[in-house]
DNA sequence: CTTTTAATGCGGAGATTTTCGCGTTAGGCT
DNA sequence: AGCCTAACGCGAAAATCTCCGCATTAAAAG
């Protein structure tokens, strides 16, 4: 869905740009007190002041709407942790992973997203490609713990990451119960022993 | 959503019965090639020779339907490994995951399952509860195990079982690509090591 | 076998969603 | 500054979705 006006559109000028960030964030509002069920292009428009029929034209669904703001999210900035040792980097990240979701708002919005993503192949794609963008950078934390000898150098990296993470979206979407930092103590923990156990290693 | 007349309904019999089979078998055949975005009201009618007007009485919504389905899901009995070691009931747990995800239509449902849990508590609750009994039961592995002296006796079963599921699920629904063999391998390996390594361990 | 009544089929009314055409606004350009 | 045109606002039409009321069917009870 061309929902996207700062690249390559023909004016990418004031008013468009100032009307995407406002539906933007309008969406994650929405998402944050009513959720995804409550994420209709009627409720849009109201919150973000934007007539209806734009809505329709630039974004068609609520799944557009969702991948346009999956282009703001890949966009923003993660830390990724260093601080010299595999073990706490990983427990950083998992602590950082845990956080960003134990915030209702940022929990409602991948709960949104993951729905977007199953109901539409353009979601899907834009998420999937914002966790691969995240997961090879936080990789570097495990190429870091290869270039000091505390991992065999076929590691998987973005295995190891994926495992950090896995626990706490499982706890999300399938167990449905809360995240909390004891989950992600725990994740860091089980990726650490795997990771030495060379449970991520190719072949 | 009352979907259910087998359970304390006025009238379980035949062809209450039959119709709610018909449209089950209907939802689960929609999913399968149409996915979560073809499920409607609608096309479940014509597919099942359900009037639409009973679909509307009995479930409601889209999610009301997905909510009954996991119902059935719930009654299904899936086989916990018994290996005779944790490294092999863990492999064995994992594979069998992992190949009934590989089938097309059984990863449809349960992207439908997650999309639908999503937008309706009822829906959530009854996944929740679907996956809870199971990492339940074959939280026996862990005891097992315990049991066996492989394992400190404070391991949580749970937590180890979700290790090994948690990978599979999120493969599919946060990084969208396919499950195969390989995944299975290395999720059962990563929570093999992790439980040896106390990371499941409570306090 | 008859009676009773819950559940379904059926058509259409009412509500909601989605789109269209046209006039207006405001960036971009000379 | 003034022209050009993409993007937007607006109201209404078209399409779709949701739910009635009533007739019919078939399961359960006597």
């Amino acid at each position: 869905m061309g929902g996207d006006p700062q690249v390559g559109s023909a004016r990418p000028g004031g008013r468009t740009a100032r009307t995407r960030a406002a539906v933007l964030d309008a969406v994650r509002d929405e998402l944050a007190d009513a959720g995804y069920a409550g994420l209709t292009l009627e409720r849009v428009a109201e919150r973000s002041g934007v007539h209806l029929a734009t809505l329709y034209r630039r974004w068609r669904t609520v799944e557009g709407l969702v991948t346009d703001l999956l282009g703001e999210i890949g966009k923003s900035e993660v830390p990724i942790p260093d601080t010299g040792s595999l073990r706490s980097d990983l427990r950083a990240l998992a602590l950082e992973i845990a956080r960003l979701y134990q915030q209702p708002r940022m929990r409602a919005v991948i709960e949104g997203v993951v729905a977007a993503a199953v109901r539409s192949p353009e979601a899907s794609a834009a998420w999937a490609s914002v966790i691969a963008e995240r997961n090879r950078l936080a990789a570097r934390i495990v190429a870091r713990a290869v270039e000091r000898g505390e991992l065999p150098a076929e590691t998987d990296g973005v295995a190891v990451v994926s495992a950090v993470g896995a626990p706490i979206y499982y706890r999300m979407l399938v167990a449905r119960g809360p995240v909390d930092d004891a989950l992600a103590e725990t994740a860091a923990a089980a990726a650490y022993a795997g990771a030495l156990g060379g449970a991520f290693a190719h072949t």
